[in-house]
DNA sequence: AAACATCGGTCTGTAATTTAGACCGATGTT
DNA sequence: AACATCGGTCTAAATTACAGACCGATGTTT
């Protein structure tokens, strides 16, 4: 029903950190995965160009932090800022998913009562 | 340093949400907005062949339900299924980050100690 | 000494995805 | 008679992502 940007607080923290790889990243650096070419080698599926780029953007918002070391070869060390730790909840939230994914019927509790399920979330 | 698909679960769980539209879609549905011209409306910056997409795939992962109405105009009316509900807590992060984005410093408590921070996230 | 690897990327051209806009059919409204 | 609603699909164009080559300074291997 309304569309002025800022009104949906889920669109907000989308435009942080919606995109594929960078939740994945913030935890990466998080556990002190935090250099270019491991990042590299430790995420499945992303490539150079990308992880560039997604460095990139997490820069300039402010969620990552970039080091560089004059060294030969060149060292750059990312780590996570204030606002970075401030998403860290999120990736948290992910990460507990995807250690139990919901997979098997989860066979807890029968539940009951005809499966009621009204107020669900707010 | 490990490449094998199911070794991060950040990455596991976004492969099932991992896009721009899909928490977002989550969330609407789960507050009631759950036809498709709404959804369309609701959400600034999709557009249908979009939300026919995203929805199809949440569909067919088995978060999302949907239901056709024998109607005319026809009506279609998605629904969060137990999988999606299982998603909702990382759902729910974003949406209280969303409501208090870390722009400001948080003046909460000062912390004190020289702002340790060393053991972070596991 | 010559070749190759490391580091953190950039550049180029192609492949894949996303987008805008038109269109659909049955009915209700102006 | 024309237009709106509903939940989409189709096509063509624009945008984005990708693979692979390349960079410069040094260390390591052959």
């Amino acid at each position: 029903m309304n569309k002025s940007p800022d009104s949906c607080p889920v669109t907000l923290c989308m435009e942080e950190i919606g995109s594929k790889w960078k939740p994945i990243l913030l935890f990466k650096v998080s556990q002190g995965i935090n250099r270019f070419s491991i990042l590299l080698k430790s995420i499945e599926g992303i490539n150079k160009q990308m992880l560039s780029k997604q460095l990139k953007e997490l820069e300039r918002s402010q969620i990552l932090e970039r080091k560089t070391f004059a060294e030969i070869p060149p060292r750059v060390e990312y780590s996570i800022t204030a606002k970075g730790k401030s998403l860290m909840p999120v990736v948290q939230a992910m990460k507990k998913w995807g250690q139990n994914p919901a997979e098997k019927p989860t066979v807890k509790k029968p539940e009951s009562k005809g499966d009621q399920q009204l107020p669900l979330f707010g």
